[in-house]
DNA sequence: ACAAAACCTACCCAATTGGGTAGGTTTTTG
DNA sequence: CAAAAACCTACCCAATTGGGTAGGTTTTGT
């Protein structure tokens, strides 16, 4: 039994070349070629399809659009996206919504089918350049800006909802205590507010 | 001229067993075999290598922390974790420290050498497993707390920073009006302060 | 058309927070 | 050692926030 491919591309020629290339294999074959993802959505339970080839640039719904749609019915859909786009909104844009891959439209045949054959077994094909960007996306580089140990636990006890009160009594220290690290965490942090402060050491990685 | 690879792995056998593969290859050579990080960082100038092979599990300092130091004076250095180590935990912490990919130990020859060209043309070499969990990462599952429309911006606001009567400008309403929002949103958060709020809020995917 | 939900406003009071000054001790570092 | 930095406490006042009640309009769904 061949697993069922959906592909989702408005460019005719290129999809009727991945069909082509994927229909050739002995483990694969496309049961669908739609042009938009309105058709494909329709479509879902009649096709049957556990792998999606999705363009992300499509008339109507877009591919990150659809790609939250098909995995609501199907969650456990395995979504490729095939994509000239590489930015890293879009990339995690699709990622977010619940791609298992994403590949670029510069690929070869035998990548094409490889990446079906790793989203089958449930891995999470990717070309060089998107893995790297994903990677990276970890890599949060430290913050310039320098808190005090004091100052930390202050701000880690605020992020997690204590009211001066509160903190004052985990650290064993007076509440005025705990103002004056926060006023000089504001200044630090150059905002006004507690919510600010903790979100700004958040972004920065500081807690 | 071949790129230089240091290893840092304390079972022995195996770490002869990868400098003997790697020095098979015309592209890369092995200039040093640490079975600790401390050695490796100590001799970082003198052996000069682009590339690392770093174990985890190692006495002393551990290949995380390692990681980091190692790109503290070589941020440029491409760190490949070669380890036994599979649950999230450890491989998110390696990726933050500046792991540039992330291999278990399983690997065959032919991909160690993959890995360490993937690595030096600025990719991720990662295994198949590794690869899904970094994307599985991304898919945040929706929450099942539901806000509508009007709270949500409230919130979104007050994430950014704004007071009340602030954000009551922002959206031509009465700040009488925003505390009524936010009273609500505390009870469907089950929270009641604004930080708590925003916290959860952004925990839940909900702003 | 009706009910339910969402949205809006106002008022009150208690509690918390922000920002300031003024001073003290302990620890780190040149 | 002396200076600097971090840490701690107290007090004051203005502003903001939390929590409550009580009512209104608009939108949504059946």
């Amino acid at each position: 039994m061949k697993h069922k491919v959906v592909i989702v591309e408005d460019n005719i020629p290129l999809s009727e070349a991945f069909a082509e290339v994927i229909d050739f294999t002995n483990d694969f074959e496309v049961v669908a070629i739609y042009d938009n993802c309105e058709d494909a959505i329709k479509n879902l339970r009649k096709d049957c399809a556990k792998l999606f080839l999705m363009d992300i640039e499509l008339p109507g719904i877009n591919g990150v659009e659809g790609t939250k749609q098909i995995k609501k019915v199907f969650p456990k859909a395995n979504i490729i996206m095939v994509t000239v786009y590489e930015n890293s909104e879009v990339v995690f844009d699709a990622l977010c919504a619940g791609a298992s891959g994403y590949l670029t439209k510069n690929l070869k045949p035998e990548e094409l089918v490889d990446a079906l054959k790793v989203s089958i077994s449930g891995g999470a094909p990717m070309s060089i350049k998107i893995a790297k960007m994903v990677v990276s996306s970890f890599q949060k580089k430290p913050s310039k800006i320098e808190l005090s140990k004091r100052e930390k636990e202050v701000l880690v006890l605020l992020s997690e909802g204590n009211s001066y009160d509160s903190i004052a009594e985990k650290l064993f220290i007076s509440k005025n205590t705990i103002k004056f690290h926060l006023k000089n965490i504001y200044i630090k942090l150059q905002v006004n507010s507690n919510i600010e402060a903790v979100q700004k050491a958040n972004k920065e990685n500081l807690i």
